[in-house]
DNA sequence: TTCCGAATCCAACAAAAGTAGCAGACGCCG
DNA sequence: CGGCGTCTGCTACTTTTGTTGGATTCGGAA
C-alpha cells in the first residue's frame, strides 16, 4: 500500500548496474564511455530498505538519483492524505532531474518499494559535470523536454479522461509503470492502481468490473488478462465503452 | 470564447518589444546584450489577426515562439471537442520551448486572442544558437526545469482540487493568466474560466455563486472582487469552504 | 431608440466519482 | 492447522460534476 509501503522482503538481486550499462537510460543514452565513468565516479551510493523514504517533496534538493537496483515510487500527497503515484521506476532509471538541475526543492516524494540501491549526484556536482561534458548538457535538455511532454500528457489524462478510460490506458502501456501490469497478470493491487489513476480503490474496483463486463478484460483467478486490446484503445481514446466484440 | 476565438477588434498597441527588453522574459533573463541581439536577428517575424491559429498540436515542430505584442492562448482539445487552456500569455513571453528544443511535434495548440506579433526561431536555428551561446543553453535548461515544475503543480490541481478550490486558486494568483482576473474586475468570461479550470461554463457559474454565498467574492455589476483573500487561500489549500468571516 | 447576440442566471436532471461498511478469499506466519 | 491481516467483492448512499433548456440582463450595432 502506497501510504507507507511496508517492508516487503525482496531478496536483493545484487547485480549492481555497471557504469557502462547506464547507456540504456534515456538520460545517458549516447554518452561516450569516458563520460559515463566520470558520472559514475561523481555519484554517491545509497541503499534503502523496502519501504524506506528516499526523499520528500519540498525538502532541499536531493540531487539526481539513478536507480541501480530495485523499484522506486514517485508520488505526491494532498492535504487529505490521498496519494498520487506519478511513476513506478525500475533500475536502470533516473529521477528528480528537475531539482537536480535547478537546485530547487524536490517536486515530489520518493520511496523504495523493494530494497533498492541508488546512486546520487548532488546539484552542484551535476552542474560541474554538465559544464565539463557538453554531451551530458545536451542530454539534460532533451531529458527535461521529454519529461515536459510526459507531464502534459498526464495532465490531459486527468483533465479529459474518465477513470475506466485511464484504467484502459494503464493496461495498454503497462511499460510506463514498471510492467507490473500487463496481458500477463497484474501484480498491482487495486489500491496501487487507484493511486496511479488518481482515485480510490473502490472506484478502481468498479472500473475493473465494468471493463470485464464489457469483455475487454477477463479474470483468471487473481489475475487479469487483456481480451480485447482494440476495445481498450477505443475506450482510452474516446471515454466510451466499445460495443461488445461480436458487433464489431 | 475559446473554441474558435472570434476576431476581437483590439487596436494593435504596436510598441514592438525592443530586442534588449527580452531580458524581462525568464527564458532570456541575464543574457548579455550581444546574445539577445543575435537571438533577435535569428528570428522570423509573424503577425496574426485576433483569432488566428498560430500552430496546432501534433503538427511539425513550429519552433520557439516569442510574443512581441498581443495575447496568446495555449490549449489542448479532447476527442469530444472540450478545451483545456494551459495558459494565456501576454508579451513579452515565450512558448513552445519543448518542441523547439527536441524538434518533436507541438505539444499543444496556440491561437492569437488579440492581434499579435510573434517572433519565431526554428528548431535547428535554436540548436545552433545554443551551441554558440553557452548562456542561452544554460537558460534553456533552467526554463525547461521551471516548466516541469509548473506542469507538476498543474497536475496536482487537476488530481486533488475541487472546482471551487481551483477557482479560488485562479483568483488568488491571477498573474499566471494574464492578470485578466483579479481583485480588479475579471475580464474573463465564465466560458474562458471553465476552459482554464478544465470544466464547463455552468459549473463555473455555480462555483462563483457558492464563493459569493460564502462571502469570499462579491459582485459589483459585471465584475467580481475578492472580499476575503484568506478564505480563498483556505479553500484553495483544503478544498473546504471556510466558515463565514464573522466566525473567524 | 430598438434589435440582436453574447453572457449570464437558474432550476432540474443525469452521470461520474467518492464514501462507508461488511463479508469472503487468499496467503502468510506462527 | 488456525488465526490474522491484506486484498477483494459488493451494495447502498452522498457529493460533485456534467448536461440541458429556458429566462434574463447587458452592451453594441443598426
Amino acid at each position: 500500500m502506497p501510504d507507507h509501503p511496508k517492508p516487503v522482503h525482496t531478496p536483493p538481486t545484487h547485480q549492481p548496474i555497471h557504469p557502462l550499462e547506464w547507456a540504456n537510460v534515456p538520460y545517458f543514452s549516447g554518452l561516450p564511455d569516458c563520460t559515463l565513468k566520470r558520472i559514475a565516479a561523481a555519484a554517491h551510493r545509497h541503499c534503502y530498505q523496502a519501504g524506506a523514504v528516499i526523499f520528500n517533496e519540498d525538502d532541499d534538493c536531493a540531487g539526481l538519483h539513478m536507480i541501480a537496483d530495485g523499484l522506486v515510487r514517485i508520488y505526491r500527497v494532498n492535504a487529505e492524505g490521498r496519494l498520487h503515484t506519478l511513476s513506478l521506476l525500475r533500475s536502470p532509471s533516473t529521477f528528480n532531474e528537475v531539482a537536480a538541475v535547478d537546485g530547487g526543492p524536490n517536486p515530489f516524494n520518493a520511496v523504495a518499494v523493494t530494497n533498492a540501491e541508488v546512486l546520487v549526484i548532488r546539484h552542484v556536482t551535476l552542474l560541474n559535470l554538465m559544464a565539463a561534458e557538453p554531451d551530458l548538457l545536451n542530454n539534460t535538455v532533451q531529458t527535461l523536454a521529454r519529461l515536459n511532454r510526459e507531464y502534459i500528457e498526464r495532465l490531459e489524462d486527468m483533465t479529459f479522461r474518465t477513470i475506466p478510460s485511464r484504467l484502459a490506458k494503464l493496461f495498454l502501456h503497462e511499460t510506463t509503470y514498471a510492467d507490473q501490469i500487463a496481458e500477463t497478470p497484474s501484480q498491482l493491487t487495486q489500491e496501487e492502481i487507484a493511486a496511479i489513476l488518481g482515485t480510490t480503490r473502490e472506484v478502481v474496483g468498479r472500473a475493473l468490473r465494468s471493463l470485464m463486463n464489457a469483455g475487454l478484460l477477463r479474470r483468471k483467478g487473481r489475475h487479469v488478462y487483456i481480451v480485447d486490446r482494440v476495445g481498450l484503445e477505443y475506450l482510452a481514446e474516446t471515454n466510451m465503452m466499445p460495443e461488445p466484440l461480436v458487433e464489431r
